[in-house]
DNA sequence: ATAGGGTTAG
C-alpha cells in the first residue's frame, strides 16, 4: 500500500465516520460507531473526536463519550481547544453534571490549551448552574486576564452567571451597566435575574427601562417579565403584558404560552389560563402541568383529575413534577381516595419512584381531610426520611386539631435539627399561645430576637389602576389611611349587623377580648379590601395577594363581606387561592 | 461551533 492510498484510505473512513455521527440519533448507533471508530484507527483524528464528544450531548450520553475520548491512553496532544468547547458545552446543557464542565475546563488549563471567547459562554453557564459566587467570580477573574471581557456574548454570560449565583445580583448588575451595547439577550438575563430572585418590582421596572432604550424584547424576555407578574399576583401587569405580546408579535413560543397559562392561572384566572391551554396548538409537558397545578390552586381537583386523565390519554408521559400538581389538586379538594389512588400508579404505571414531594403530599392530605392518625402512621412507613416541610405539615395538623402536646415535641425536635429556620419559632410560639402559657411564649420570642430573627410580617397586595399597593398589619402609611380606617369601621358594624363573631381565639397575643379584635380588624388583608372597597366601583371584583396563609378570622369576615358588599373577592394565599361570592368560599372551608 | 426562558408538596 502505498502512502497516496493511505492517506485517501483515512480520509474515506474520516469523511464516512463523520457522515454517520451527523446523522447519527440513538444510543445504539452511536456506540456502534465508537466500536467503528476503533477499528479504523480513528481514535487520534481530533475532527473525528469532536464531533464524537458534539453528537454524545444530544443523546445525554457525554460521559460515555468524554472517558472514551479523555482515556488516560489517548495523546493529550491530541487535545485543542475545539475539542475542550465541545466537551464543556456538552457538560453545562446538562443540568446534573455541570461541575463537570467546570472541571474540564481545568483540565483544559492544565493541558495548556487556551481558552478562546467560544469557551467562557459554556464555562459560565455552568457557573450559573452551580450558582456558586466566589466559582463564578475567579472565572470572571481568568476572563478579564485573558482579555475576553469586550465579547458581547461572553458578557450575557457574564450578567446570566452573577444572577443565578446565590448574592450575585450585585455584580451582575454591575457588568450589565457597564456594558457599552446591550441587546435583547442581555436585558433577558439581568431581568431574568430579578426575577428568579423574586426582585419581582426591579424585573418590571427593568422592562420598562428596556423599552425606553430601544431594545426590541423577544420571547424569552416576557417569559421572565410573565414570571414576575405572577410572583407579585399583578394581573393587570399581567393582562398589559399579554396585550403587549400580541401588539409587537412577540413569537409566542410553547413556552411563551407556558408562562402565559402560569401567570392567569397563579394571578387569579384560571379560565382564561384553561382557555390559552385550549388554543396551544403545541403542548408540552408543562403546559398540561401549569394547568393542572393551576386548577389545583383553585380547589377545582376534579377538573385537575380529568385533564390529568386526558393527558395520559393524549399520550403524553407525566412527570415528577405533575404529579405535584395532581396530588396537591387531590389533597386540596379532600378527593383522598383518589390521591391514594394515583399515588400508587406513579410507580405502578409510570415507573416513577415518588419523592419527598410526593410524600409530603400525602401527608397533607390526609392532614386536611382530619386523618391525623394515618397521616402519622403513613411518616412512619415512609422510606424516605420526612424533611423538615413534612414535619411543619404535620406539627400544623397537630395546631388545628387540638394536639398541642405532640405539636409541641415535634416542633422542638425540628428545631434541634433546624435551629436557624425561624418559622420553627413561629410555630413553637403559636403553639405556647394557644396553650395560653404566656410566659413560655415570650420566651421563645426572646430567643428569636437574640438570634437575630424575625417573624416574616404578613402584608397584603392589591393592584389598581396598575400601580401595586402593600399592607401590612395595622399599616398607616397610605397616605389615605384615615379613610381605610373609616372605612373599616364601617365594616365592622355591619358584619356584627350580619352575625360576624370575631374569632379572637385565633389571636395569639395576650390583651384583653378587645384589643383582640382591634388586632383582627387590622390585619393586612383587611386593610387592603378596605381600600378596594373605596378606591373601586361597586360591583367590581376584588383580587389581594397574601404572602402567608389567610387566617381564619380573615377567611370568615371576608365572607361576610363578599355578602354585605355584593363583591367577589379573589384572594391569592400561601398555596392557593379563595373565591369569595354570597357569603361563601370556594375553598368549602377546607384550607 | 458562540449567550438568555417555563412547571415543584406546607
Amino acid at each position: 500500500m502505498n502512502v497516496v492510498s493511505l492517506i485517501t484510505n483515512k480520509r474515506a473512513a474520516e469523511q464516512s465516520c463523520l457522515a454517520l455521527l451527523q446523522s447519527c440519533n440513538s444510543l445504539s448507533k452511536f456506540t456502534q460507531i465508537h466500536s467503528y471508530i476503533i477499528k479504523l484507527g480513528l481514535h487520534s483524528n481530533p475532527l473525528v473526536l469532536t464531533k464524537f464528544t458534539s453528537t454524545s450531548a444530544d443523546l445525554n450520553a457525554i460521559s460515555y463519550a468524554s472517558s472514551f475520548v479523555f482515556s488516560p491512553e489517548s495523546d493529550t496532544h491530541l487535545y485543542d481547544t475545539f475539542l475542550f468547547n465541545t466537551t464543556i458545552r456538552a457538560y453545562a446543557q446538562r443540568n446534573d453534571l455541570k461541575t463537570k464542565a467546570v472541571k474540564f475546563y481545568n483540565l483544559m488549563l492544565e493541558c495548556g490549551v487556551s481558552p478562546n471567547k467560544f469557551t467562557y459562554p459554556f464555562v459560565l453557564k455552568a457557573c450559573a448552574g452551580i450558582g456558586e459566587l466566589n466559582l463564578g467570580k475567579s472565572v470572571h477573574g481568568s476572563v478579564i486576564k485573558l482579555r475576553f471581557c469586550d465579547d458581547a456574548h461572553v458578557q450575557n454570560t457574564l450578567v446570566h452567571m452573577y444572577g443565578s449565583c446565590k448574592g450575585g445580583i450585585l455584580f451582575a448588575r454591575k457588568v450589565f451597566d457597564e456594558m457599552p451595547k446591550c441587546d435583547s439577550v442581555s436585558w433577558s438575563a439581568m431581568i431574568g435575574g430579578y426575577a428568579r430572585l423574586g426582585l419581582s418590582t426591579e424585573a418590571i421596572s427593568l422592562f420598562r427601562k428596556m423599552q425606553i432604550s430601544g431594545v426590541c424584547p423577544d420571547d424569552i424576555t416576557m417569559v421572565s417579565v410573565l414570571s414576575a407578574c405572577t410572583d407579585l399576583g399583578a394581573l393587570e401587569v399581567g393582562k398589559w403584558v399579554e396585550s403587549f405580546i400580541e401588539k409587537e408579535r412577540v413569537n409566542k413560543s410553547v413556552e411563551l404560552c407556558n408562562a402565559l397559562i402560569d401567570m392567569f392561572a397563579k394571578c387569579g384566572d384560571i379560565d382564561k389560563a384553561l382557555k390559552l391551554f385550549r388554543n396551544m396548538i403545541e403542548k408540552n409537558i408543562v403546559s398540561w402541568t401549569s394547568v393542572i397545578d393551576g386548577l389545583a390552586m383553585h380547589g377545582r381537583g376534579l377538573e385537575a383529575v380529568a385533564l390529568f386523565e386526558e393527558m395520559i390519554r393524549a399520550r403524553v408521559a407525566p412527570d415528577y413534577v405533575s404529579f405535584i400538581g395532581l396530588l396537591s389538586a387531590c389533597s386540596h379538594s379532600g378527593l383522598v381516595d383518589k390521591g391514594r389512588e394515583y399515588f400508587d400508579l406513579m410507580k405502578k404505571d409510570f415507573n416513577l419512584v415518588p419523592k419527598i414531594e410526593h410524600y409530603g403530599c400525602m401527608v397533607d392530605m390526609l392532614c386536611r381531610a382530619g386523618l391525623l392518625k394515618e397521616a402519622f402512621d403513613f411518616v412512619q412507613k415512609m422510606p424516605i426520611e420526612p424533611n423538615p416541610i413534612v414535619c411543619r405539615t404535620l406539627i400544623n395538623a397537630c395546631c388545628t386539631h387540638g394536639e398541642l402536646k405532640l405539636g409541641e415535641s415535634i416542633t422542638k425536635r425540628l428545631i434541634g435539627n433546624e435551629p436557624m429556620h425561624e418559622s420553627n419559632y413561629v410555630l413553637l410560639s403559636n403553639i405556647y399561645a394557644k396553650m395560653l402559657r404566656w410566659e413560655k411564649k415570650t420566651k421563645i420570642r426572646e430567643v428569636m430576637d437574640k438570634m437575630g430573627m424575625r417573624k416574616v410580617p404578613g402584608s397584603t397586595m392589591i393592584e389598581l389602576d396598575n400601580e401595586i399597593y402593600e399592607f401590612v398589619a395595622g399599616d398607616q402609611s397610605h397616605n389615605q389611611h384615615k379613610e381605610i380606617y373609616e372605612m373599616l369601621d364601617e365594616m365592622g358594624r355591619k358584619m356584627k349587623k350580619a352575625g360576624y363573631v370575631p374569632t379572637t381565639r385565633e389571636v395569639l397575643l395576650d390583651i384583653d377580648e378587645e384589643d383582640k379584635e382591634d388586632a383582627l380588624n387590622r390585619h393586612s388583608e383587611k386593610l387592603a379590601i378596605a381600600f378596594a372597597l373605596l378606591k373601586t366601583p361597586p360591583g367590581t371584583p376584588i383580587r389581594i395577594v397574601k404572602n402567608l396563609r389567610v387566617c381564619s378570622d380573615c377567611h370568615s369576615a371576608t365572607k361576610f363581606i363578599s355578602k354585605i358588599y355584593s363583591r367577589e373577592i379573589v384572594v391569592r394565599d400561601r398555596n392557593r387561592f379563595h373565591h369569595f361570592k354570597d357569603g361563601f368560599c370556594s375553598c368549602g372551608d377546607f384550607w
